[in-house]
RNA sequence: GGGCCUAUAGCUCAGUUAGGUGAGAGCGCACGCCUGAUAAGCGUGAGGUCGGAGGUUCGAAUCCUCCUAGGCCCA
């Protein structure tokens, strides 16, 4: 027999199992299998009346494909989904998508090149759905190819007529209560469109304006605050560029920390902010003298009086106060900005904006009444210069909002919206959050925080592509009417037509021809509301339109998964919806992830080029890999992502899957029923391997269950590479493919290695969900198993494999291993041997207990060389000792005899067989039994 | 400017429940071995003043303050 046959009588490994994964190509070939065998659909009837776990998807915005930050969403829910599946839950996943809203209207109109005005609202209602649901299947489709698993035919849509129609109705149930009302609020407008505009349709560039400084005269309040420090005339004087607003002028703003002086010049006294004062002293030409100082807080509610109109106005407090430009005293208008409006809120006052759709100022302001808001400026500036309030006018350069289609400048102009009084069930929504498990705990002051400062919530968007605001007015009366009768008109049309209906039809085949004005008992005819509803209430209601009724799910929901943003967004809008309507949260825990960063943890952006794109992962390297990535990140703070970072994972990959194979291929002709030994008769290093899988699935398990899953990655990865590839598996080699293929030695091994690859491919199924699945369609006896992995329950740790004396031994063991390893390593770099089987190794070990413990054949085999003499004194010279632990002592030198052509190992011995040349012992015996012929 | 959060080796993460054995692992890197897991496998080694500065303490990566950088949401 020579050389080369003897290597055909190795039980060298076989598999079919690949190398090279070709993720790519493979990934949408095991999703074909599972939809022809319909796992999905197996997978819950399996869990039929199981205990249930709810992940309430947070609906996508379908205006896009895909980008990294939602596949990495999408991933997270379905780790969770398909742990606690295996973990024995039902756990159904209900995919949805947020379709209606400005963005999509704003696309439409813009690649269309069309005109909101000048389209029918329903035509472009159709297309602005069309547009909607292109991007729903888009989304669906790139879903499904990164492995997630949901009842992707039976998804929620936002546009569906039942979902619009239980809108309808949280709306009115809201309102019963209550909480629905009219006011008026300050929203970008444009004369020349006459419309309102969102803020994404608004553009900024630089526009020159008025700049004028004006003085509101005392009432007499300042000057006794003051306690007459002068005789002079005394003044309040503010900064504006936009005169135009002044005849809408409420209040005057102050900071309540800053220094205000009552200071004075030739003429006049002036109350200025302390550290305005040389600005002031520039434009009057004078110097002032500042004779008092008083912090803004106590000068709240002084009064003095408007510069052209018969009015009296208060100085008030708000901490939005500058001192960068002005005076430190602030106009202020609460219909014609948003930050005095929201002072406005807090002192009760009503946004005053006495112009029309055109911008033309009302009969409100007789002296104005007809003049455009520019043309007003000039009059305005007029009025004041000859009634003495105008201190000073020049003309400024600034950025300044202009409308996105006409070009022209817009204004802020107060309208009336509707509103929910958040306020009204303040208190409930924070007890509410109180209730709720919040992960990370730090979640919970985010929002708790934000609701706390809440007080209102503007539902209305002057706006086409949205579900309408169910309100009438009576044309008699002109009063707003949302009442049960007109809400379930309202709902059934649209359960029935979709909202469409709402603008295709008049009030009167809405509502019939019998209805009557609550208010004044009228029924001339009513008219229909025109603003839509902002799209987080179409969102926030998702709790009620997917959960509520439905058998397969359940309210509240276990748990809602979204990135930190949502804490302003979904999960607060959803938590506002229930509380008002059920007065609880709609969840009980919910997580929270960072955002996706690129590899310095800056934001990803376009025009930095830092942007990765999860079709582009995918195309290279596979979804699974893009799951290792989710898996492998630590998501409470931000998540890096480069293409550094997805190489790294390539090989991180790679270990895991090489690791796999080769327990594969040891188990080509292992039969699990027939094969197996019994744990007691194991060799003690397999019972060993067994028992670091006990620890691998408990503290895996562990990991899943704290959601924290960087954890199981990094524990499984250990263990392929730690215990199994450079340890168990490297030492094993000998016995798998030395011994008879049926020797108990062999069996013994391939009896534990089976064990751990069955649970291997388990542990790994949440997270590599192609991998898992090929690991088990290529396992031994498939056919007798589960015929997917993703059907199997959690691997459950076996106690009785745990033998805490075996671990302690084998941990010395392992470094005395070292030690002779750092040993081998110097003899190889002395040229005297190459491979560690040509050592002989010569060793003191201090411990008793494990020198009589373990054979030198033991050991041999445990460091991979040929022979073991073992000491039990010290060593008269060493090539390594391990002066730190245990004083291991160790000598290499050549090994005694020739190297045995089959197994190469040397052996005193080595040649000295008749019939098999050049083999050692043990190989000839082998060769004997299993009648190999020369 | 405000609320919340983050900052440990080039990278991904540990560091045990409110501080005390000399700060760890894997990957990557360097050098070497093997060629019967081979576009694999094994071994050894070099990398960190725990973002910076103060402070509390006998003692801090771990507690407090400030600063810097970054993220989300507001203004």
């Amino acid at each position: 027999m020579n050389n080369m046959d003897y290597k055909d009588t190795l039980n060298l490994p076989k598999t079919r199992f690949p190398m090279k994964a070709d993720l790519p190509q493979k990934e949408p070939e095991i999703l074909k299998m599972w939809e022809e065998r319909e796992i999905n659909k197996k997978a819950r009837e399996k869990r039929k009346g199981a205990p249930k776990f709810v992940l309430h998807d947070g609906p996508p915005y379908a205006n896009g494909p895909i980008h990294i930050g939602t596949a990495f969403n999408k991933i997270l829910k379905d780790l969770i989904v398909r742990y606690k599946f295996m973990q024995g839950f039902d756990a159904p996943y209900v995919p949805g998508w947020d379709t209606h809203g400005l963005p999509i209207e704003y696309q439409v109109l813009k690649t269309n090149n069309l005109k909101k005005e000048e389209v029918d609202p329903v035509k472009l209602r159709e297309m602005c759905r069309d547009y909607a649901l292109k991007f729903v299947n888009i989304q669906r489709e790139e879903f499904k190819r990164l492995g997630v698993r949901g009842y992707w035919e039976k998804p929620y849509i936002t546009l569906n007529p039942e979902y619009e129609a239980k809108q309808i109705e949280v709306f009115g149930k809201i309102a019963s209560k209550g909480y629905i009302y009219r006011w008026k609020k300050p929203v970008f407008w444009c004369a020349s469109c006459e419309t309102a505009l969102a803020a994404a349709e608004v553009e900024y560039w630089d526009e020159t304006s008025p700049s004028i400084y004006v003085k509101f005269r005392d009432t007499g309040d300042i000057k006794s605050f003051f306690g007459n420090a002068t005789a002079k005339p005394i003044s309040v004087i503010i900064w504006t560029t936009t005169p135009w607003t002044l005849p809408a002028n409420l209040a005057i703003a102050l900071h309540p920390d800053y220094d205000y002086a009552l200071v004075e010049g030739k003429e006049e006294a002036f109350i200025i902010a302390l550290k305005t004062r040389e600005r002031i002293e520039e434009i009057t030409k004078e110097e002032l003298k500042v004779l008092k100082v008083a912090k803004g807080r106590n000068m709240e509610n002084l009064r003095v009086k408007h510069p052209f109109l018969d009015r009296e106005v208060p100085l008030l407090l708000a901490e939005f106060v500058t001192l960068e430009e002005g005076t430190g005293c602030v106009h202020s208008a609460p219909g014609h900005g948003p930050e005095d409006y929201e002072m406005g809120i807090k002192y009760n006052l009503e946004p005053f904006s006495p112009l029309d759709n055109k911008g033309r100022f009302t009969s409100e302001i007789s002296i104005l009444e007809g003049l455009t808001y520019d043309e007003a400026n000039g009059k305005i500036i007029e009025i004041m210069r000859e009634n003495g309030t105008l201190l000073y006018a020049d003309n400024v350069v600034h950025s300044y909002p202009h409308c996105w289609r006409c070009k022209n400048p817009v204004i802020f102009r107060a309208t009336p919206q509707w509103f929910i009084n958040v306020s009204a069930f303040k208190e409930e929504a924070l007890k509410a959050i109180e209730e709720v498990q919040w992960i990370p705990d730090w979640g919970k002051t985010r929002i708790y925080n934000m609701v706390k400062e809440r007080s209102d919530w503007c539902l209305s968007r002057q706006r086409v592509w949205g579900v309408p605001i169910p309100a009438f007015y009576c044309k008699s009366c002109g009063k707003e009417i949302i009442t049960e009768e007109t809400i379930n008109k309202v709902k059934e049309l649209f359960l029935k037509e979709g909202s469409n209906a709402w603008f295709s039809k008049n009030p009167e085949e809405i509502l019939g021809r019998d209805l009557k004005c609550p208010h004044c008992g009228s029924s001339i005819g009513f008219e229909k509301e025109t603003d839509t509803m902002d799209v987080w209430f179409d969102s926030g209601i998702s709790h009620f339109a997917v959960l509520e009724n439905n058998p397969d799910l359940k309210w509240p929901a276990d748990m809602y998964l979204e990135g930190t943003d949502q804490h302003r967004g979904w999960f607060q809008t959803s938590l506002l919806t229930s509380v008002a309507v059920k007065g609880r949260a709609p969840y009980d825990s919910v997580l929270t992830h960072g955002f996706i960063v690129d590899g310095e943890g800056r934001k990803m952006s376009k025009s930095l080029g830092n942007v990765i794109y999860p079709q582009e992962v995918i195309e290279k390297h596979g979804a699974d890999l893009l799951r290792l990535w989710v898996a492998s990140a630590d998501y409470r703070e931000d998540v890096r992502i480069s293409n550094k970072i997805l190489d790294q994972l390539v090989e991180a990959y790679r270990r895991i899957r090489n690791t796999a194979r080769f327990i594969l291929g040891n188990l080509y002709d292992f039969s699990p029923s027939k094969d197996s030994i019994p744990y007691e008769e194991l060799l003690e290093i397999d019972k060993w391997a067994l028992m670091r899988l006990q620890r691998l699935i408990k503290r895996v398990t562990w990991g899943y269950d704290q959601y924290e899953f960087h954890l199981p990655y990094h524990y499984i990865h250990d263990f392929c590479v730690l215990d199994m590839s450079s340890f168990y598996l490297d030492i094993l080699k000998d016995r798998l493919y030395v011994m008879p293929p049926d020797s108990k030695e062999r069996r013994s091994a391939q009896t534990v290695l089976f064990k751990i690859i069955l649970a291997l491919s388990k542990l790994l199924a949440p997270i590599l969900v192609f991998t898992a699945e090929e690991i088990w369609q290529n396992l031994p006896e498939a056919e007798t198993r589960e015929e997917s992995v993703h059907l199997t329950r959690w691997p459950e740790v076996e106690e009785r494999y745990i033998d805490e004396d075996l671990e302690r031994r084998w941990e010395k063991l392992i470094k005395i291993r070292k030690a002779v390893n750092k040993a081998i390593e110097l003899a190889r770099q002395r040229d005297l041997i190459g491979s560690s089987l040509e050592a002989k190794v010569k060793i003191f070990i201090p411990d008793e207990d494990l020198r009589e413990h373990f054979s030198s054949k033991d050991l041999a085999d445990v460091f991979i060389v040929s022979q073991v003499e073992v000491f039990s004194e010290n060593l008269l010279e060493y090539d390594y000792k391990d002066e730190e632990d245990m004083g291991t002592e160790v000598k290499i030198v050549r090994a005694d005899g020739q190297k045995c052509e089959r197994c190469w190992q040397y052996h005193p011995e080595t040649g000295r067989d008749e019939l098999y040349p050049n083999t050692c012992p043990r190989c000839a015996s082998v060769l004997r039994k299993l009648g190999c012929s020369l």
